[in-house]
DNA sequence: TAGATTGTTAATCGATTAACAATC
DNA sequence: TAGATTGTTAATCGATTAACAATC
């Protein structure tokens, strides 16, 4: 069991991969797997996959290949899909309501508790049975609820200030659906979903596919 | 001018921040700018710049800089900002609804012309003036209609079929929403946006928080 | 001219792929 | 035992960082 330097990003956002595909394995009723197996499921390469696996211990027997349900555990408890987060959505416009519609919270195990949106006409409305609260309400609620992941779906301008005002009220995961680089200490976990870049660089790939 | 090889896919996901912050300067009516302003702007390192855009060609001046009303010109030209392109929705849900409505397609020189769905209840429906038409209409209407790039907000289980149609049809972009990974020909240029997978790379960051 | 800054080559870092002894 | 498959080390590949001669 090597724990020496952190565990790369690449292998973390492949795990959610694996865990996927074991679980129609597990559908499947098969009993154990190769890397290579689960290579051609996933579409990685079995040394690829073995080398990920190994961040995370011996996870397999030489010869006979890894045991499905084991390695779906431990990916899971990897993943912290035992444990329950709690989540707040920021800025209830398109992109907020959608995620909140969206995600299957329940399956993965969140749950969303709190809706905040500065615009008037958008608070009192119900969005998957919470009620949009005023942003002013932010803070007198985190200082009561412990919140694990702010859903930041606000505008640009307001981006920056919202996730200041979640990281000094105890949040330490913050999902960033807004254009903003956002600035947070070291401690704080930032994903960001930045659907106006994708969208540039998917028209820049096209735009080159000629000779790119 | 170097072409010997594929430009790299970081440095194209890097561009349209460099186009931002350009942007931003040449509003500040900034005329030159070295790498290292644009550095401490955009947070990346001035060699880093540096070695990006010359991929594009010698794009600076030994001594002065770069002139950013032509710097700008010329990643609006490799991002392709100046087309339009042409797009459509495929699955009118929740996500598919947020896209259509928080894209701002006018200002990034999209245009989306199509919104389809194999729901009755939702085909019809009026969104961002358009009238959202039945799934089964959608080959005819790319036979008429040529389209550059299809947003697939389908459910995972016909993702692959309709990304399929797509590319049959002629669409050389594809958007996808759905969480399958979407297997297409070589030449088809796929971008995913994939909201379950970075949730749960969001998760096992803060999950292993401590020792990562 | 002296200082600034590029374009580009070289060095480093990190991630992927290949290879293989150890093990079932 | 022979074949399969792991864990892990070594080799390769690619991207980032550093360095610097050339240029304004």
């Amino acid at each position: 069991m090597k724990r020496k330097k952190k565990i790369p990003r690449p292998v973390i956002r492949r795990l959610p991969k694996y865990h996927r595909y074991l679980k129609e394995f597990l559908i499947d009723d098969v009993d154990r797997i190769s890397s290579k197996k689960l290579g051609v499921r996933s579409g990685f390469t079995a040394n690829q996959i073995r080398q990920d696996l190994n961040w995370f211990g011996e996870l397999g027997q030489p010869g006979l290949g890894y045991n499905v349900k084991e390695l779906l555990n431990k990916i899971s408890r990897i993943l912290g899909l035992g444990e329950k987060y709690k989540m707040i959505i920021i800025g209830a416009g398109n992109v907020g309501q959608a995620i909140a519609s969206y995600i299957d919270f329940q399956v993965l195990n969140f749950k969303l508790v709190g809706i905040f949106d500065a615009n008037p006409k958008i608070i009192g409305l119900k969005i998957q049975d919470i009620t949009v609260e005023g942003i002013d309400q932010l803070v007198s609620f985190l200082k009561v609820t412990p919140i694990d992941i702010g859903i930041i779906c606000t505008t640009t301008n307001n981006a920056q200030m919202v996730a200041d005002t979640l990281v000094d009220n105890g949040i330490i995961g913050i999902w960033n659906f807004s254009s903003v680089d956002l600035e947070v200490e070291e401690e704080t976990v930032l994903e960001n979903v930045n659907l106006n870049q994708s969208l540039l660089t998917l028209r820049c790939l096209m735009n080159h596919r000629t000779y790119l």
